[in-house]
DNA sequence: ATGAAAGCGCTAACAA
DNA sequence: TTGTTAGCGCTTTCAT
């Protein structure tokens, strides 16, 4: 019965200061600084309130007034609840959770759908500053967001004029897993990538393409591959790079079974992510190809499954990487000039990358 | 250079609507009606808002205007970090926040710190409504949820006079379970459960405690089991039933080893979460004891980890329950008496239970 | 198609 | 300790 009467519109403060013959001073004084009025004054305040069933003051007016909304807003490529089925992201907000917490502000998931053009959302996120995680470069919404007046961190993405940023270095990280399999021996390889751009492109991938990605992320990964490779020779143009839309296991299976198609006598399979490379794994065992000993596969970011699994793979700080956003979003200090954050990845000698058969390496360290 | 400019308060619609010599109405339309003004108009209002760095309107005016967020919040028991850590949590919030991207609305997470009092955070949020997940039925969080003037829908709780509510039938699902392993000849004991209310005790559970749990999920499984086990003669009040305050695999293993230690003769575990039965059967096999030859265990939940152990277990939908109280929340319709949601369960039979050593099944069913 | 007037509910100087 | 005064920036009838 309280409930229906609250429903509609209740009692305000400045009536509760009319009931009570006192002004609205006094009665925000009573929620926002009791040391600024008698104890019995603020009794008084407090307890006509529970009687008129005024809800105490309202957030958002208060937020007007005070130019606070008491909350961090979080722009995401995907659909919002993509976020809850990816490992790496949940570690994301993980820390950005933590962040908020320790900061006493909420976290507001913005619910920007990446298939529509509509901004509307980011415009009525009531949030006092924004964290981008991983959005395509040309995206509205992120465009949308560095219009908004509040301070914005970004995450996995290019570095922008005056904002701050969190991320790793994910070509020195790719490139550095190329050098390992090209030490072992590796030079006939295949890639499977997540997407590119915006546009669904499910299939090979275009040098042009690959070059102007327009996620950071995976654009960074291929150049240290492409890097790493052509150093030693490896005509780079060559090598089938297979994009999947979706990020899953399905299409990291059905990615693989591309690139083998393409060329079954590619000796390694390199993922850009864990999961594409769970995928691959599952469609080498498919296709009877024992991992490492027929084909080396790896990924990228060091989720748990991956670690379960055995991948060979490049471990990043995913619940680092969302603390520190917050954390940079969260400190007014120092706010002067852009900073940026790079955090260290660290290269995983798992179980899913050997040297590729019959070379001599082979020989030495056996099949 | 143009973000700094921003980020000290730029134009206001009032401003701009001067600047250009018409109404701030005018300037609203622009933005809100398109269809209100001619073009031509439009089209320099929105040029010279460029020109002047405005970002459009300030979002929280116009919620305080129209009196709408966008925007849904949602009250946990934990940490706000927490929820990316449990995975039926997770799969809750994945189901609530595709409710909401359906609806366009924003998620607003609350860090409401279950151990501090404050509830500041409650009166803060800036939202439309509220979704509370799993808190204890004395959190003073709730309370304050409970007397914000929006509409509300509680999960996992009890039910409350005039609040929606989903959620599913624990006590029945716990009794079925407990059938399951009354048929198979179970009838010394011993239970795990999660925390029982807001204090930490890391311990057994009196039967006081147990009746009175603050949680109701987990007072409903007890209840459960206690039912069940009661009618067929066994003694409840000597089961020894251990509590954990955090919800981890640790916890459970712990917890299993202090019942194992009170009575090494018990021959099923019953553990009311899976997280938690996942721990068990690591003390399990620490022990040398083989699941379920030499020892039952049994969880609840039915996460994806559980299923990949072979866990007996109830297999509920979290994901539903998370979509379910958003539609409840988000359809305004019929929202006239309290509505409540009661989705199904399932029993899954892995291979974690058997009957016990040395009965008469056993010899029928072999070790 | 555009404008004037009237708040939404609150907080924060500053006065008393 | 309490009250007065002034908006925060916007939308929305209702006129014109």
């Amino acid at each position: 019965m309280a409930r229906s009467m609250h429903v509609r519109r209740p009692a305000t403060l400045a009536s509760l200061a009319a009931e009570l013959g006192v002004s609205r001073t006094t009665v925000s004084n009573a929620y926002n600084r009791p040391d600024q009025l008698s104890p019995e004054l603020r009794r008084r305040v407090l307890e006509t309130a529970r009687r008129l069933g005024y809800p105490g003051p309202d957030p958002v007016a208060r937020s007007l007034r005070t130019r606070k909304a008491g909350a961090v807003g979080l722009l995401l490529t995907e659909n919002l609840s993509y976020a809850f089925r990816d490992p790496a992201a949940i570690g994301f907000l993980e820390g950005l959770a933590l962040a908020c917490e320790d900061a006493g502000q909420g976290l507001l998931l913005v619910p920007a759908n990446p298939e529509r053009e509509d901004v509307a959302a980011v415009h009525r996120a009531g949030v006092d500053g924004f964290v981008v995680y991983s959005v395509p470069d040309d995206d509205p919404h992120l465009a949308a967001v560095l219009e908004r007046p509040v301070p914005t961190v970004v995450c996995d993405q290019p570095d922008l004029d005056n904002v701050d940023r969190v991320g790793i270095d994910d070509q020195a990280a790719m490139h550095s897993l190329a050098q390992h399999l090209i030490a072992l021996g590796h030079r006939r390889v295949g890639v499977v990538c997540m997407r590119l751009a915006r546009d669904r492109n499910d299939g090979f991938v275009t040098r042009e393409r690959r070059e102007s990605a327009h996620f950071h992320v995976q654009r960074s990964r291929l150049a240290g591959l492409a890097q790493a490779f052509a150093a030693v020779g490896v005509d780079w143009s060559a090598v089938p790079v297979v994009e999947r839309f979706d990020h899953t296991i399905a299409s990291g299976a059905s990615a693989a079974a591309q690139v083998l198609d393409s060329d079954p006598q590619i000796t390694a399979l390199i993922c850009t992510s864990d999961i594409l490379a769970l995928g691959a794994m599952g469609e080498a065992e498919r296709r009877g190809l024992r991992v490492p000993h027929d084909l080396t596969v790896t990924g990228f970011d060091g989720i748990r499954e991956a670690e379960q699994a055995g991948l060979t793979t490049v471990r990043q700080p995913v619940l680092e990487k969302g603390r520190a956003a917050g954390k940079l979003l969260l400190d007014s200090a120092e706010r002067s000039r852009p900073r940026s954050v790079t955090l260290a990845t660290e290269l995983v000698h798992g179980s899913t990358a050997a040297p590729p058969r019959g070379t001599a390496e082979e020989r030495w360290f056996g099949p």
